[in-house]
DNA sequence: ACTTTGATCAAGTAATTACTTGACTATTGG
DNA sequence: CCAATAGTCAAGTAATTACTTGATCAAAGT
């Protein structure tokens, strides 16, 4: 549980920059190299290597060296640990907007029976 | 597409506290005020308004102000928009691990045809 | 009227974040 | 061998974050 909530913070932390977002988006359609994810972005390659770093530190990504070059793909793990607590919020707040429905429809039936 | 993306940045980040996300999960099963969002947890009133400011100017929740006391509730339109680009996220890349597994599939069975 | 209660505002602080630059190391292709 | 490529490491910095305390204020309860 402690290590749960850990990385649930470190999930949405790392999902909280637009340039890792671009960096998980872009490895959705295959494994790519930290050079290959630096491409689309204006900032030097430490930074994005950093990036990766923050990525990898939370579990979003798995990353392997391959001669010279860092091979980076996705491990949907961490991912779906985020996805799993926003669903189970919203399976809490609609069933109780659901209940809600159901009793202002009952009022609106009692009172149409004595207007 | 500008303000989406600082609002998923915002909306993640907000997401990224286990003390904002406590108060989130506390709002599932109904409103509740500052005080009672504050009650569970190990800070100062103070701290926990400005937990509040957060998640508002997100747009996760949405609050009115009663009398003296600040009622908070859960607005579902920017946590959904995070969920939203989690699962796009997933869509990608579990239709690409199909992909991978038919042609792999494919290469057995042509091996198999010519051992 | 007077005191709680619930919240707000301002200011300060320690820690973290998102970069940068520059020096360095390993791989690889000619 | 040597030069270009891919990445790593260390250190520094500006901005942001997550609090704190203390003063203030308005709505309620007695």
């Amino acid at each position: 549980m402690l290590d749960q909530t850990i990385d649930l913070d470190r999930t949405f932390q790392a999902l909280a920059d637009a340039s890792r977002r671009s960096m998980v988006e872009r490895l959705t359609f295959g494994p790519a190299s930290v050079s290959e994810l630096a491409l689309p972005l204006a900032m030097s390659l430490s930074a994005v290597v950093q990036h990766v770093q923050v990525l990898e530190a939370c579990g979003v990504v798995t990353t392997e060296k391959v001669g010279r070059t860092r091979m980076c793909r996705i491990d949907p793990v961490a991912i779906t640990a985020a996805e799993q607590w926003i669903s189970d919020s919203r399976r809490n707040w609609e069933s109780r907007l659901d209940r809600l429905d159901a009793v202002l429809s009952d009022e609106a039936a009692t009172t149409e029976e004595h207007p």
